[in-house]
DNA sequence: CTGTTAGCGCCTTCAA
DNA sequence: TTGAAGGCGCTAACAG
C-alpha cells in the first residue's frame, strides 16, 4: 500500500534487469528478449506502475499534447469545436490542453506562452487579436494553427468564408422581395464580424443597388440583437429584413420582434449566422459553419505536420451553406 | 534567427550568471541582488526566453494542470461543465487537460492512466462506469473529484439529487391535476437516470397513490423522446403528463405530440431535466441543475486539496431547482 | 547573495 | 540482447 507511486527503477528492481531494459520491453522494441519482455510486463503489472507522461516527454521532448487557446465563446460554438478537436485527437492518441484566453492581449500572450514546454503545437482561436499581438505572443518554434484570425501573419489557418455566407443571405432575401435591409452587426475588432458587416455592405451595393443599407452596432450577444431592434423602432426606420452577424443576435431579434407583435416572416424577415443548434429549433434561417469539423481539420493540419512535413503557412477557407428555415418565408 | 528556443542555460550564459540565479530571479525569490535580477531579466527578453512548463513540473513535481475526463456529453451540457470548470481553474493559474472517455470500459481506464505525469488531480465524470472499474481505473497517488459517478467508492465527489428534481416535478404536475403520468428513462447503467427513474417511482406512489406508473425506456437522446410517445400511442395507454429523464428526450417528445396533434399542455403536459438552454426558449418546465457551478465546485476543491488539506472522501449534494415554464400550463 | 551539484523519471546512444 | 551513463530543462539543497 505505498503512496507514492512506482518508478522505472522499482520495475527494473523487482524484475531484476536494468531500466534500459525495462523502457525497450513496455515501448515495444524489437530487440528484447521474450524472458525479459515477460518478466518486465509481470513486474509492473504487481508494481502498478503507469509511466510518468511527464518524465517521458522531456526526455523525448514531444508531448503529445496540443494546446487550445480560444476567446470566450458562447455555448454552442465552443462546444461543436472542442468537439471536433477531441474527436481528431483523441482518435491519433494526443490530449487536449484548454486555455481560455480573455480579452486583455497581454493575458493572452501570457496564456500562450505558458503553455511552452507542455504541448507540442496550438491551435489559437483569436479573432479579436490584432496581428502583430498574435505574432509575437506566438513562441516562434511552436507549430501553430489559426483559426479564424488575422491571415496576414504568415501562420497556418482556417477562415471562415464569412463574405460568402452573408452574400448568399442578402440574395435569398432579396430574391423574396426584401429590400430594407438591416444588418445587426457584431463587436468591433473582431474580424469575422468585420467581414461580415463589409460582406453585407458589398452584397447589398450589388444586389440591391440604390437601396440605403443600415448597420446597427451589436456584439454577438443575444441582448444586443433586442437593443437593435429597439433603436430601429425608436429611429422609425422601415425594415423588412434583419440580417444578424450571428444566430445569438438573431434570437434575440426575434424576441423582440415578438414583443413588439412584428410578424416574421411576413412583416420581417430574419437571419443569423453560425448555425448553432437553437437556430433549427427556432427555424431561424442561417448560415451553417461547419464548426466541429473546422476543429478537426486544424488537428489534423497541425499533427500532421507534426509528425510529417513541416507545417505550410497557408490559409485554408471554410466554405459555408445557407440555410432556409421560416424565419425568411414570404 | 535561432529556431530552437533558449533554454535557462542560454539566459546563464548572457547574463553571465548562474542557472540557479536566474531561476531564482526570474521566480520572484527574495534573495536577489537587485542588479543581479536586472541582468537576468534582460538576457531573458533578448532572447526571447519561456520557461520550459515541462522540465519545470518534473522537477517541482507539480504541473498546474488538472485533469478532466468526460463522457461523450451532448453539447449543452458538455460546454457548461467545461466553462465551469476554466473559470475556475484559470483563475488559480492551472490548465485544463481533456479527455473523452468512450464507452468502453478498458479504454476509459487507458484514458485516466495516461493522465500520470501531466496533471495533479483528475475530475472524473463516468455515471456509466461502475464503482468496481473506476476505483481501479484511479491511480492511487493522483487526487480525483468524481462528479456523477457511483458514490460508493469512497472518493470525494458531487452529486445531483435526482430524486428530489424528479420529486419536485411529479408534486407540480399532481399539483396541476395531472394524474396519469409517464416517465421516459434514461438508459439503463446510467447512474442519475436510475436515480430519476427510482425517484419517479417514489415520488409517484407519494403523491399520485393507487395510479400505476409508467416508464418507457429511452437513451437521453432527442429521438427517444419521439419514439417513446410512439409506443404510449400505439400501446393505446391514456397519460396527461410526460415526465422526461432530460431536456433532448422532452423535446423530442414534443416534436412528436405536436405532430400527433396533441396540445401541450393542454393535453399533455411534458417536462424535462437539466435546463438547458433551449429548454428556456422552447417554454419547457424542468429541473434546473447548475452545471457549471458544479465543474467549479469540482475543481475548486480538488485544488483546494492540492495546495492545502487532503482531500475528504464525503460527496457533496447539488440541489436542483424546478423552474416551470409553459409545458406544464393547465 | 551566488555558484555547484544532485536529482525529477524517462529514453537513448554506446559498449559490451 | 543487455547494462551503464548521459541528458532533456529546471529547481532545490548546500556550501561558500
Amino acid at each position: 500500500m505505498r503512496s507514492a507511486s512506482a518508478t522505472i527503477r522499482d520495475v527494473a528492481r523487482v524484475a531484476e534487469v536494468s531500466v534500459a531494459s525495462v523502457s525497450r520491453a513496455l515501448n515495444g522494441h524489437s530487440s528484447v528478449h521474450p524472458d525479459t519482455r515477460a518478466r518486465v510486463v509481470a513486474a509492473a503489472k504487481t508494481l502498478g506502475y503507469v509511466p510518468h507522461a511527464g518524465a517521458r516527454s522531456l526526455s523525448m521532448a514531444r508531448t503529445h499534447a496540443i494546446g487550445v487557446v480560444l476567446p470566450d465563446l458562447h455555448g454552442e460554438f465552443f462546444s461543436e469545436i472542442v468537439r471536433g478537436m477531441d474527436r481528431e485527437v483523441s482518435a491519433r492518441g494526443y490530449h487536449l490542453l484548454l486555455s481560455n484566453m480573455h480579452a486583455d492581449a497581454a493575458l493572452a500572450a501570457q496564456a500562450i506562452r505558458s503553455m511552452r514546454g507542455r504541448v507540442d503545437g496550438l491551435i489559437v482561436m483569436a479573432p479579436q487579436l490584432d496581428a502583430e499581438g498574435l505574432d509575437d505572443a506566438l513562441p516562434p518554434d511552436l507549430p501553430a494553427v489559426l483559426v479564424n484570425a488575422h491571415d496576414d501573419i504568415g501562420r497556418a489557418g482556417f477562415r471562415v468564408d464569412n463574405a460568402a455566407g452573408i452574400a448568399a443571405v442578402v440574395r435569398h432575401l432579396v430574391d423574396g422581395g426584401r429590400r430594407k435591409l438591416v444588418h445587426v452587426a457584431g463587436p468591433s475588432g473582431n474580424i469575422d464580424a468585420g467581414e461580415r458587416r463589409e460582406g453585407f455592405l458589398t452584397a447589398m451595393a450589388e444586389h440591391a443597388p440604390g437601396v440605403e443599407p443600415v448597420v446597427i452596432e451589436g456584439d454577438f450577444r443575444e441582448a444586443s440583437g433586442a437593443t437593435a431592434v429597439g433603436l430601429l423602432r425608436a429611429r422609425g426606420l422601415a425594415f423588412d429584413g434583419i440580417v444578424a452577424a450571428n444566430d445569438m443576435m438573431a434570437l434575440g431579434v426575434m424576441a423582440a420582434l415578438r414583443e413588439a407583435d412584428i410578424a416574421v416572416p411576413r412583416a420581417v424577415a430574419v437571419t443569423g449566422f453560425d448555425d448553432v443548434p437553437l437556430a433549427r429549433y427556432l427555424g431561424l434561417t442561417t448560415v451553417r459553419v461547419p464548426i466541429a469539423d473546422m476543429g478537426a481539420r486544424a488537428v489534423a493540419r497541425l499533427i500532421g505536420a507534426l509528425e510529417d512535413a513541416p507545417l505550410t503557412d497557408d490559409v485554408e477557407t471554410i466554405d459555408t451553406d445557407l440555410v432556409v428555415r421560416t424565419t425568411t418565408g414570404s
